[in-house]
DNA sequence: CTCCTGTCCTGCCGGC
DNA sequence: TGCCGGCAGGACAGGA
């Protein structure tokens, strides 16, 4: 499920009931997500304090009292719901991690797919871990524009729809986010990565830049599984342009959105005005 | 290297 | 109504 908009809301939701605060208790049910939890899980957690959290494309990294980072992918399905001080703790399927703050707050992590992925690294040596080595730059981080992206892109062979999915090219994008931003640049996903400079590199970065930032202004895109922290769902669906509306008329051209396998992914665009 | 396919896992939706 | 195939926001291993 969760691309960039979808991890910045949730990290955000995090923030209030973590940073600061201890963890209390961890209740781990089950041994694995996509990987094995960390070994002695709970009781690296347990008793410590939460210090911060920030994003990387699609990873949270929560700093950890006593120099460890959490690191938490949420895959395809995963989410995190958090039952305010004082509210009755139920849980249910799926719920596979369960932290009881000292606020008194209760955070819970729920994946049915189990494709997500927690794991702990040194604070200080976090950009080391292979997952932030190799990645490209935050699309909405200071200085990323057309001349960095299209730097990132000019070496690949294939399409730039495929590139942009790829993590290393470029941090936190993900099927949906790929589709809008290059429907919104006007360029073509079946064109070649390589072709994309100058004012093209330029109106996709742009193109990038707006789409997530509207995205997270609107709590991210729920389609089944993104939910945020209070169980509020995002409403950003509601301003898709060409994803998940294969048939549909596009509303700038008059022409019919197409649906397309790239790379074995669903990619939505209007022929008429990608080029 | 880079690129594609298959796989992990569960749930949901549409078609018959 | 019920069953079954296909598909889903991601990442990675393995093979070409």
């Amino acid at each position: 499920m969760p691309e960039l908009p979808e991890v910045e809301t949730v990290m955000r939701g995090l923030a209030p009931v973590l940073n600061g605060y201890k963890i209390t208790r961890l209740d781990q049910r089950r041994p694995d997500l996509r990987i094995p939890f960390p070994h002695d899980f709970a009781a690296r957690l347990e008793g410590k304090c939460f210090l911060g959290l920030r994003r990387r494309g699609k990873y949270i990294l929560a700093a950890i009292e006593g120099g460890d980072s959490l690191v938490v992918h949420l895959g395809m399905s995963g989410s995190f719901k958090i039952l305010p001080s004082g509210d009755p703790v139920q849980t249910g399927p799926h719920d596979h991690l369960i932290l009881m703050m000292e606020n008194g707050a209760t955070v819970i992590y729920n994946d049915p797919r189990r494709f997500g992925m927690m794991f702990m690294v040194a604070t200080e040596s976090e950009e080391n871990h292979p997952a932030f080595a190799a990645m490209g730059p935050e699309p909405l981080g200071n200085g990323f524009n057309g001349e960095i992206l299209a730097c990132r892109l000019k070496n690949r062979s294939g399409p730039v729809k495929t590139a942009l999915l790829n993590q290393s090219v470029i941090a936190g994008i993900g099927n949906i986010y790929a589709c809008e931003a290059l429907y919104m640049a006007g360029i073509s996903p079946v064109r070649k990565s390589s072709t994309i400079a100058g004012a093209r590199a330029e109106a996709l970065a742009a193109a990038l830049k707006k789409v997530l930032s509207d995205a997270i202004d609107s709590g991210g895109s729920s389609l089944r599984d993104h939910k945020l922290v209070n169980g509020a769902l995002g409403y950003f669906q509601h301003h898709f342009r060409v994803y998940n509306r294969e048939g549909e008329i596009c509303p700038e051209t008059g022409d019919t959105i197409k649906r397309i396998v790239q790379a074995g992914r669903s990619t939505f665009y209007c022929p008429r005005k990608q080029r």
